[in-house]
RNA sequence: GCCGGGAUGGUGAAACUGGUAAACACAGGGGACUUAAAAUCCCCCGGGCGUCACGCCCUUGCGGGUUCAAGUCCCGCUCCCGGCACCA
């Protein structure tokens, strides 16, 4: 044992064990090793975005949650693949890159390096020889693969598309990078404009994206948000054949509506098929290709101003509910196939052309919307459904949108909603002029992006050909050099300025072609770069299949919900693709994904304007990284985030010099029978609540079972103590391996598998505190045998003098026993 | 508006399946040890009332309810945090 009053030094310690770890290779795997795991455990978290400023508090506390829960699982003997990597392609570096004059491909290395330094200073487990930069032309060379495989399987298209266009960044943004109609990362407002971009068709996907969450094992804010976002909503298309210009508009027959060719027939999806009697006029997105054929002369100027400023205007203004509805018509009319009425088409920016069919038919009596419109405009508004105690005749003075029976609706009338759903589908169907339909919220993800710091898209656009795939072989396509990398409001990628970089043979003609200049989104780099990671020593191939297969799908995955629907989505999707077309065995990549909560400061949000951002790198040096970790796990419920109060830290502190001080000078002696019992106690808890990362409470069971242990200044004895290092250690592993070590054993803990085993007989308690109720009431306590009956329990209960003070007099009518907790006397 | 998650002492938070509300910790107060400080150990620490022993009453955002028993379940609200939002 080491000597008594040797005292405890964070950065000591910590440095010691950093350098055992990486000489030793503790934590690193090597290709044979990867093959050979008999118990492979992956433990995934996500991967920063190495920034300029270093690991921010957010990132520790993510990496800290997901590397206690890794270290438990290889204390318990489970072989442990940990990874880290770096995000570092994107508009965030580029953006950056391009503030200080630095160039992206001198800036990332340096902020790599930095990251790296910090995060073997928090003690992850780290096995740094596999690591993943989505820079590296090793890596981004299989992400071009990526593109060529959805590519060659037809799920990568080249569509012309109005885009989110941020004039600020100057470039393409995702739907999903538009926060409420301004950029994601400049909060400039979004214009629109057109360019020819790459699709990835997850759409065809939704589905399966949607049914497969009912079989995976995630964080239910998680799924909740992806359903949200595929957004499945089930309905019916029905068809308006247009009214030609010179036919008069007079209503006609229904039943003699018949369907005219696709041009000329306007389909619409509704939710509500059952209210397409009160359909009374229709609405298109202003870019709907049908406003050509539609509009008259007398309506062809308004038609046009209108257009061209939803055009100008952008998806923000477009997006914003509260502003009143503008619109305007067109001149043509539609025949409502229930009714036979011509009903006026109007154009209106509250439809989107990207949603649905890009049209609807607008029934202001039972939508909101529609009825907004319509008394904008001063349209007929009828009541098609009446709800309780209403009938065809009660006035509407907002939309009806409850259930009720149908009124209006001719031979409808009187039939449930539900029912006339169907009903009216069928009846409209038997003339082709409708089917039921289900539609998803979700767009088709936009790969494209007009900037330069990505992995260029492998493509080469030929005169003769068309775009054609860069043969597997080419790849990389590696991304110049180039220093004037700033992006212009032309729109193109600065790519299109290097000629000689551009300027590719075409693989199939040979002709002089140009490769494609856009570069793809980072969501490319991070959705598939857990497949990466164990295989970052095959250079021949994306990821080794038998490697892939002992190790996949992850075990455990824990990041920020922040990702819940773009990242996570798009690697559901990539991997339901990889699958589908021969290269995975699974289809869902992550089998448990939890996402963890925030951490606050001092009960207000931390931000750099606020200046009250916690910088690690301070903390970690006067108390070391296993204080650190320590508190930061004990602050709040992991799944929930926390308040970070700066004195907080002293008590985690303090524990650790208490077992510091407790596992020095332990003697070697049988435990106390009451400090066993408590430690047994202690170890069922605390291997229940790491596994569902109930990290604080599992903090608060060792901390008072180390206050036992020294409770009235007493010595330790080791048995008592060594089983508690153990279970400290993957909070604080530099000082548990210290610990371990001055117990005399060999080795790193984390290589001893020494997760202590509960015994239930030693955890067992003699007597028990139970709770003596009259009437619900607390009146007394007793201590009485485990397990006692409830006759022993309730005589023990009788003797007391308060207990008998209650019952005298009145006569027990019920005891209620609850073994080792209550009785309660019911009198009355 | 919709979908998640919350609201418990001075503070961060505990509370298993409905069964002694406030574990663990911070801050605060008192004491022991010490020349002193640090560290450590012990005690107090939601509010009110008693013959501050024994004991009683109130208390988990608000209002109802179910139950022998409710922080926990049900109904109706308020507020806070996060996400989505003219999606037909």
């Amino acid at each position: 044992m080491a000597e008594k009053d040797h005292s405890y030094d964070p950065s000591g310690v910590e440095e010691k064990w950093q350098k055992y770890w990486d000489d030793h290779g503790i934590n690193r795997f090597t290709r044979d090793g990867l093959r050979a795991a008999s118990d492979p455990f992956y433990n995934l978290m996500m991967f920063p975005y190495p920034s300029a400023e270093g690991l921010h508090v957010g990132n520790i506390y993510a990496f800290t949650g997901a590397d206690v829960h890794g270290r438990y699982q290889r204390l318990r003997g489970r072989d442990v693949f940990e990874p880290i990597g770096f995000d570092a392609f994107g508009i965030h570096s580029e953006n950056f890159a391009l503030k200080m004059g630095i160039h992206p491909m001198d800036l990332i290395p340096k902020n790599v390096e930095n990251f790296t330094r910090q995060l073997r200073r928090i003690g992850g487990m780290f096995d740094w020889d596999h690591t993943v930069d989505t820079t590296d032309p090793a890596y981004y060379r299989w992400t071009q693969w990526v593109f060529l495989q959805l590519f060659k399987a037809g799920l990568a298209e080249r569509k012309e598309a109005p885009v989110n266009w941020c004039p600020s960044c100057m470039t393409v943004l995702a739907n999903e990078q538009v926060v409420g109609g301004l950029c994601e990362r400049c909060d400039t407002p979004v214009e629109q404009r057109r360019i020819a971009q790459w699709f990835f068709a997850i759409t065809k996907y939704a589905q399966r994206l949607l049914d497969n969450l009912d079989e995976i094992d995630w964080s239910e804010s998680t799924t909740k948000a992806q359903r949200n976002w595929i957004g499945r909503s089930e309905g019916a298309e029905l068809a308006f054949p247009l009214v030609p210009h010179d036919e008069g508009h007079d209503p006609v027959d229904p039943e003699s509506v018949a369907a005219r060719d696709d041009a000329h027939t306007i389909r619409v999806f509704t939710t509500r098929p059952d209210t397409v009697f009160g359909a009374t006029f229709m609405v298109l997105a202003p870019e709907h290709p049908a406003v050509e054929l539609l509009v008259t002369d007398e309506h062809q100027v308004v038609v046009d101003a209108y257009q061209r400023q939803a055009a100008a205007t952008d998806l923000v203004a477009r997006q914003k509910t509260d502003k009143t509805k503008t619109g305007v018509f067109t001149g043509g009319y539609c025949r409502n196939p229930a009714t036979g009425e011509a009903i006026p088409v109007w154009i209106a920016d509250y439809v989107l052309m990207d949603y649905g069919t890009g049209a609807i038919m607008a029934v202001p009596g039972h939508d909101e919307r529609d009825f907004e419109f319509a008394r904008e405009f001063g349209l007929e508004i009828p009541r098609v459904v009446a709800g309780e105690g209403e009938d065809a005749d009660t006035p509407l003075e907002s939309a009806y949108v409850g259930p009720g029976r149908l009124v209006n609706s001719g031979q409808f009338d009187g039939m449930d909603k539900d029912e006339a759903i169907r009903a009216i589908t069928a009846w409209l169907g038997e003339r082709d002029l409708g089917e039921l339909r289900v539609n998803f919220r979700l767009h088709d993800w936009c790969i494209s992006r007009q900037r330069y710091w990505g992995p260029p898209i492998p493509v080469i656009h030929c005169d003769g050909c068309g775009p054609v795939a860069v043969p597997e072989a080419d790849l990389p396509v590696v991304l110049p050099r180039v220093e004037d990398f700033k992006p212009d409001d032309s729109g193109i990628s600065p790519l299109a300025r290097v000629k000689e970089w551009y300027e590719a043979p075409c693989p199939q003609c040979g002709a002089l072609a140009r490769r494609e200049t856009d570069v793809s989104d980072t969501f490319l780099d991070s959705g598939w770069y857990f497949l990466r990671y164990p295989s970052t020593d095959s250079d021949d191939r994306p990821f080794d299949d038998e490697i892939t297969k002992r190790w996949l799908p992850v075990d455990t995955y824990i990041g920020g919900n922040e990702h819940a629907v773009l990242h996570l989505m798009y690697s559901r999707f990539l991997t339901m693709v990889l699958h589908d077309l021969g290269h995975l065995e699974f289809e869902e990549p992550f089998a448990r994904f939890r996402a963890h909560g925030l951490i606050i400061r001092n009960g207000a949000k931390m931000s750099k304007s606020r200046g009250n951002v916690i910088v690690p790198d301070p903390i970690i040096e006067s108390v070391g990284a296993d204080a650190f970790r320590l508190y930061l796990m004990f602050l709040g419920p992991f799944e929930e985030g926390g308040d970070y109060r700066d004195e907080g830290i002293e008590g985690p502190r303090g524990f650790l010099n208490r077992l510091w001080d407790a596992a020095q000078s332990a003697e070697d002696r049988a435990p106390d029978p009451d400090v066993e019992r408590k430690l047994h106690q202690t170890i069922q808890q605390v291997t229940d609540q790491i596994p569902g990362l109930q990290y604080n409470t599992a903090i608060a069971a060792l901390m008072e079972y180390l206050n036992a242990v020294r409770s009235g200044g007493r010595v330790a004895a080791r048995a008592e103590v060594e089983p508690l290092v153990v279970m400290v250690a993957p909070f604080a592993p530099h000082i548990a391996e210290e610990l371990w070590a001055g117990f005399g054993h060999e080795g790193s803990i984390f290589d001893a598998a020494p997760w202590p085993r509960f015994d239930a007989e030693k955890a067992k308690e003699s007597t028990v505190e139970v709770a003596v109720q009259v009437n619900g009431r607390l009146r007394a306590t007793i201590r009485i045998p485990a397990d006692a009956s409830r006759e022993v329990a309730e005589a023990a209960a009788r003797a007391q003098e308060n207990v008998v003070r209650y019952l005298d007099g009145a006569s027990v009518r019920k005891v209620i026993h609850v073994p080792n907790r209550l009785l309660n006397f019911v009198v009355g």
